[in-house]
DNA sequence: CGATTTTTTTCTGTATACAAGTTGTATTTT
DNA sequence: AAAATACAACTTGTATACAGAAAAAAATCG
């Protein structure tokens, strides 16, 4: 039972995926090509192509004749990101419960599960990512190819900070999580009946309780510290 | 006077992008691999990282086993561009207009420039290039990296379909096109003295022209198709 | 002793050879 | 003659070897 290329290379793409969205690969980790190549098996050709793709995605950086990175989030990013996200989740909603198959409801029902699961016994990162899953099928669900490769990228960065508020630290912001897991039922509720309007208006809802989330978590002790910015400025 | 691979992948890269930007390379085409690595003299490597990257960024659709293909246009996609246009290229130009730095503006003028020259004496395809690239220009002033991939996506079918009506067969067509050319100038007006308001409003009625101009061509020969876009209402 | 230049080492980028898969064609079978 | 199968030519995917660039280390000079 041997694997064949076609795997390793999907799992290495999994790994990066997973690992850059719970920070376990930190903002700004330079990858090691020769390590990479090593534990999975695959040459470099191949792993370079799954650099490059995911590089398109938004998870790395690549600098020429310089280590793939991963991508950096800043302040400014982060600006950025309060801008665009309103926007893009409402429309991406919108078109998810006019365009919705069967399949694709049971995907998110799914999805929901696994999210409830989560809250109740999983950690912070299997929360982001069953949250980032469900998401994810929203956007599957919308079908539009010029709204998601946005849609897509704000996913990333939504998860990464995220991870820093799916560790709870007060009674509020436990609340606030069980809050969002109704939201998603409401949402699946909105899809299944095709209303559109009130799918845009839960992904309003949803995205302001995420970003009383974020704010809560960020405001406070990030005033001098840039978010996901190197913790590891030089050691002068 | 020796060229480097750098240079001829770059080369390699521009030409694919024009050529698919103007329909030479027409929505479906096959690439061959050993042909272009023949002609630009890059080995098959460094071929396939270039169309790995224009894949990413929606020029070309990559199946495994299987040669690169220009992306598709069908009429689904079409819907959904109307649909994710005039959102995306509001939001852009209004952050153009907060954010476009003194450099910036010069470059959005030396492109109007151009697209005025390409409207004087050019062809269809100069006239889809340089539009296409003042439009670019936006993107870049706007900033936002989580707009732009839609926004860049959106881009190149603009260009696509566009080549379709800069062969303006009427006299009304011509008249819409210095139009566009005169809202053009507003852009950068309303840019220039950082009126968002403004920015965002032009961007609906350039949309709306282009709409009009793609309606104008495209309804003929596609009646049962429906373009009309009634945006998001729920169909019965 | 510190700064700067040179050498060595390491890592990225490209070419090429080979393996695996796909497509087209010819032959066989019914 | 049509369909199915087997074979051949070609194309894509991967591994490896080599060339060139950056970074690290060592040596030189002020």
């Amino acid at each position: 039972m041997k694997e064949d290329a076609k795997t390793r290379k999907a799992e290495l793409m999994e790994h990066l995926k997973v690992s850059i969205l719970t920070l376990r690969l930190q903002p700004g980790t330079d990858l090691d090509e020769a390590h990479l190549s090593d534990v999975f098996g695959l040459s470099r050709t191949p792993l370079r192509e799954v650099f490059r793709q995911l590089a398109g995605e938004g998870y790395l950086d690549l600098r020429t004749n310089r280590s793939a990175r991963v991508s950096e989030m800043s302040y400014t990013t982060l600006r950025d990101f309060f801008l665009a996200a309103p926007m893009v989740y409402s429309a991406i909603l919108r078109l998810a419960a006019l365009n919705a198959t069967k399949t694709q409801i049971e995907d998110l029902k799914d999805a929901q599960q696994g999210f409830k699961a989560a809250l109740r016994s999983g950690s912070a990162e299997d929360r982001a990512l069953t949250n980032n899953r469900f998401h994810d099928v929203t956007g599957e669900m919308s079908g539009n190819v010029y709204l998601l490769p946005s849609f897509n990228r704000l996913l990333i960065d939504h998860a990464r900070i995220g991870m820093t508020f799916y560790r709870p630290k007060t009674a509020e912001m436990s609340g606030n999580l069980s809050l969002a897991s109704q939201q998603h039922d409401a949402i699946i509720a909105a899809i299944e009946s095709r209303d559109d309007g009130a799918a845009a208006q839960l992904a309003e809802d949803h995205w302001n309780l995420s970003r009383d989330q974020i704010e809560m978590y960020v405001m406070p002790d990030a005033l001098d510290v840039p978010m996901g910015i190197p913790p590891l400025s030089k050691p002068a």
